[in-house]
DNA sequence: TGTCGTACTACGACTGTCATAGTAAATATA
DNA sequence: TATATTTACTATGACAGTCGTAGTACGACA
């Protein structure tokens, strides 16, 4: 049986911004848009993190980065799409959430 | 509104120890044993985790420490029971809690 | 005598998040 | 046309909860 760390609760903005990428590829501003208009206006994502969740998760693996292309006008996105890692790594996060979810509950009262 | 940080996910080994305390004054080796056994053994509280929590909530109020008295044998247990701050503070996790996860859910697959 | 369980304390590393600050092009507003 | 705002990032370093490792010490049990 798995077992929870506790440190396991942090990370859910790299599952928020994988569950978006799942769909198709993003970039930044989008993303952090979508995350806000999403959970209704009650998680704004903060830039830096949000950029260093990129960082991150390239480094990791679990996106890739390219540049927009279609256009030639100077301004500069970079798109990020969910590799296979990404993808197992997402799902892997949506269980551990799910385990971690039940074990909280018993600790919060209604 | 209340807006979400994500930082605010972390810390809820805080939430279960005062849970915990809710009830009536324990100690460490208790609540330790307490969290495995009404987790279901899905979660452990590692011993630096819980002390450490310990002493940052006495800091902060929301605990209070005295020693075990029945005993003069030697073996010196200090219990913590929860403040009125505390038992405030558990209960805004609990807000905190039920928000969070609302918005994560959005973000998760079955 | 030695191992296991109980009940801690000390110390420092790790890492995701965040505050602050700055750059620069594109678009909207006056 | 001038200015403000929005878009789209990058850089740097601080913060703090968690965790790994290690050590102490008493009691019970075999």
């Amino acid at each position: 049986m798995s077992v929870i760390s506790s440190d396991v609760i942090r990370g859910y903005n790299d599952t928020m911004i994988l569950y978006i990428l799942l769909k198709e590829p993003s970039y930044g501003y989008e993303i952090s848009k979508l995350i806000k208009s999403m959970s209704q206006e009650k998680y704004i994502i903060k830039e830096t993190t949000l950029y260093s969740a990129f960082t991150r998760m390239e480094k990791n693996g679990y996106i890739e980065s390219f540049p927009d292309e279609d256009k030639g006008n100077g301004k500069k996105r970079t798109y990020y799409k969910i590799t296979e890692a990404g993808r197992k790594y997402y799902f892997d996060k949506c269980e551990e959430w799910k385990l971690t979810q039940e074990v909280v509950e018993k600790f919060i009262q209604k």
